[in-house]
DNA sequence: TTATTTTAGTTTGTATGCAAAGTAAGTGTG
DNA sequence: CACACTTACTTTGCATACAAACTAAAATAA
């Protein structure tokens, strides 16, 4: 039978299969912060930059448009974090941690040592050239893309 | 700040933006199957070995069991499959090809390829170092999930 | 200025992913 | 044989992912 279709050669299905399993392994984690994943990807891009509109966190995120209105209600019933409209553009809206948002912060400083701890088993060299080939991957996608 | 928690550190998030971005590009090549990528390879599990119980096509696939069922209910509405109980243990049931489902697969043979067209820029040799370390990664999980 | 187009976000409909609860049917024990 | 336990799936509730349609507001063109 063909090679090519076998699913074991599918470098889609382990990208498949290790995002999924990056989420399972990041849930606990996130528990005590009481957030989701995708959640958690939207403070970590607010924590580096504050205050900035929800076009530049679809950016920086790379979550969809129609998912991050969803988790910036939620983010924003937790109190994490408030909108509000931008002053000169009122179609823009600006997103803020509040004080608590910021504060939490300091919970999450633990999580990315402890994923480290979890996948143990691969070498400092391992992780950076693992890096390296995702990033190239990912600008053959971006180049794509654009076609 | 800490560089622990800058997004463009985590590993997790070229995982999340990675798949999404394999998702989207297989999209417009099962278009002409019209089916999903989970559907996909759920097929492509099938056309590998038919006649499996859903527990095997779940070992095989690492899709969700809640979400198995519906994609089967899809595909079998599709024309792609049906499902049997099982003679001997009516808890078991066993999903088999039709001979539509089994034709597809010519169709699909092209998918693949079309693929790795998307994915030039990439050599041979980086494809393969980066499979490696992906299997090495999903060892870690599979590790860590059994404590 | 008015009509056209573009931009920033939201909404909607469909398809998962996942945990947890539920169901039906075997298995094992006493 | 009766009860507890395990299996193989399904169902349910919640949270995205994504395309496409929609809305309001700003930028441009005519």
């Amino acid at each position: 039978m063909s090679e090519l279709l076998k699913l074991e050669n599918q470098l889609c299905h382990r990208f498949y299969t290790l995002s999924n399993a990056f989420t399972r392994a990041y849930r606990p984690l996130l528990k005590a912060l009481d957030i989701t994943y995708p959640q958690y990807i939207t403070l970590m891009a607010l924590w580096e930059a504050n205050n900035i509109t929800i076009a530049e966190l679809l950016e920086r995120t790379a979550i969809d448009g129609g998912a991050m209105t969803l988790i910036l209600k939620k983010l924003s019933e937790k109190q994490f974090l408030t909108i509000e409209k931008d002053e000169h553009d009122k179609r823009v809206k600006r997103v803020m941690l509040t004080e608590e948002g910021k504060s939490k912060k300091h919970i999450a400083q633990d999580v990315p040592s402890q994923m480290l701890c979890k996948l143990d088993g691969m070498s400092h060299e391992e992780s950076l050239q693992l890096r390296y080939l995702l990033d190239k991957l990912g600008s053959c996608f971006k180049a794509d893309e654009q076609r």
